[in-house]
DNA sequence: ATATATTTTGCAACCGGTTGCAAAATGTGA
DNA sequence: TCACATTTTGCAACCGGTTGCAAAATATAT
């Protein structure tokens, strides 16, 4: 079906390396060859087989990007980045869709067998060690929105979730809260761990405001709603620090249902700054997370892996900023 | 660095035919065979690669997986869904970002060099030539979401938009509004086209109520609160008919910026009902789009080309029906 | 013009697998 | 046990490219 090499050889009466040649860049060619080359694939309507090149080259352009995060809407901003990022640099995305049932192994097997250049891992849900057995592969692997550990052992794009969460303690303390709350995402997410971590470490500075602490199941929207009718049942804290975004907006709507307002009698900060939280309707006071920055550096950092393999790791965090908008009260003054 | 055949043939001590008919099923090895090989090939920790066996059999078990929906919601679910389905059946999604900037042909010239076994194209506000283009290039293809010609030049999987709109139409009817309108995506989208179409042929069977139109500039919050901004100035429907149901929550934040309540002072009924139209806080009525089912037939679909790729183009469409929550007021009793 | 340096080209081996074919091994029946 | 049918195995060619090397062609210097 699909014309080869030796065809356009043949049709331009030349040896097949000298085609090979004139689609390789670099390649020492004479301008009288690559002409007569190029008229025979334009002919034939030649384009090369870059399975076949990336035998001999060990080069495949695929890059493995891998992801357990199809329900959070932000990470549609972030496959538009990644994809549109990658495929600007002439990678191509294998899109690897991390469900609970399917093992690690298998993921790594499968990107193995297609001989990806590089793996891209972008999720803050799962373990360290998951991007780490990409890297046992031998496979150079980023990962992004991956937690910083003090001696890494994969280039870790990111945040610094600890400091995030002393950010949203500091923010409701300055706005003169009494009672605060945290309301993470899932517990063993390395960026609920953090953001805790950080939060109870700020709040402990301050010992008259109360603080009191919570997991929902799962970053979602459903997940955030159930966990806060729970609570609006029992205790109720002045302002609350949610795990995300969108668990932010189903703590707004559980509240709303509860006939309190916001920020009147509730005061919500999320974070990350999705494109939602800017929704005149939702208008959530949260704490941005620069993707855009963290997804091309992401890119930078892989095409510089895929160039010197053995690159000591980095970790790469990017500061976060509080983006004030409808859900908190006002800073008290002086 | 990747271990290959020939070092677990040597190691097992055989021939490295034997080597690849144990890892090709179907294949003539005996049970001794077979015992010696895989023990050979665990020890080395080998794994075939898929590139160089595509080589020969022709097949590498890649889809290409075309969109240009990475700012719609929904689509996070669809790639969910995609991804998901087609990893279960061994098959691997490279995913292909379409944006304005890129013409079709590259994305085409891209696939081919990667020689991918089939495409999927997932969009709505394509035009139908685009999948055609891959046909064309000899490639299975199959447009889900797309538009169902009466003659198709590719298999399509989706639903009938114009029955969408009629829908849309008598349910409006239904509840007793005097004056609707139809608030379209962009109107280049074949989507929109045929939506718009069926909601006025419904309409053209009531003469005695008012119908007007308008289109968003695309299928985003944004595009359906502003152009919604812009109607209150003028003229107001009591309903509208929107595009999707993000336009629709845009649409919705326009209308409560303006003090105006839903359902009381204005209709709304959308399309798609995704995952955000059951959040309580939105609570859209809306006409089911069956994602999953698409999806899942879009699939098999594939598969079943792969095998039999001169397979006579098909449309498979399939029904919608009207989700009814807080969006438009009840229908009037008989 | 010739000798020498430089560039361009083709040959042939290779990348990591698959597969048709014939030889070798094994199984079956008498 | 032998003749024959059946299964298993290895050889070698091939898939569609790339690349080191040496020969051929061209350029440069004398």
């Amino acid at each position: 079906m699909a014309v080869t090499l030796k065809e356009v050889a043949e049709r331009a009466g030349v040896s097949r390396s000298a085609v090979s040649r004139t689609f390789t860049d670099g390649a020492s060619v004479s301008d009288k060859m690559r002409r007569k080359v190029e008229k025979a694939a334009r002919e034939l309507g030649y384009s090369p087989n870059a399975l076949a090149s990336s035998l001999t080259t060990g080069r495949t352009k695929l890059i493995g990007l891998v992801s357990n995060n199809f329900h959070n809407p932000i990470f549609l901003e972030v496959f538009d980045l990644f994809t549109r990022g990658l495929q600007d640099r002439g990678l191509r995305p294998l899109l690897v869709n991390l469900t609970d049932e399917v093992e690690p192994e298998n993921s790594v097997r499968m990107l193995r067998q297609y001989s990806v250049d590089g793996v891209v891992v972008a999720s803050s849900t799962l373990p360290p060690g998951f991007a780490k057995a990409f890297r046992d592969a031998g496979v150079p692997v980023v990962h992004s929105f991956g937690r910083s550990s003090s001696s890494p052992q994969v280039h870790v794009v990111g945040i610094d979730n600890v400091e995030c969460g002393r950010m949203a303690a500091r923010e409701l303390v300055a706005r003169g809260y009494k009672e605060v709350a945290f309301l993470g995402g899932p517990e063993a997410a390395t960026s609920t761990q953090d953001r805790h971590a950080g939060f109870m470490s700020e709040m402990a500075q301050h010992p008259k405001i109360g603080v009191s602490c919570s997991f929902a199941e799962a970053y979602s929207f459903e997940a955030g709603r159930q966990e806060m009718l729970r609570l609006l049942k029992s205790e109720r804290a002045e302002a609350y620090f949610c795990g995300d975004d969108v668990l932010s907006i189903g703590v707004l709507s559980a509240i709303l249902d509860s006939d309190l307002k916001v920020p009147e009698d509730i005061g919500i900060i999320g974070l990350n700054d999705m494109e939602m939280a800017r929704w005149e309707n939702i208008d959530l006071t949260t704490i941005h997370q620069p993707i855009r920055q963290i997804v091309s550096s992401s890119i930078e950092l892989m095409v510089a892996t895929l160039n010197e393999p053995d690159r000591y790791p980095e970790a790469r965090i990017f500061p976060c900023s509080v983006v004030e908008r409808g859900t908190l009260r006002p800073a008290i003054e002086g």
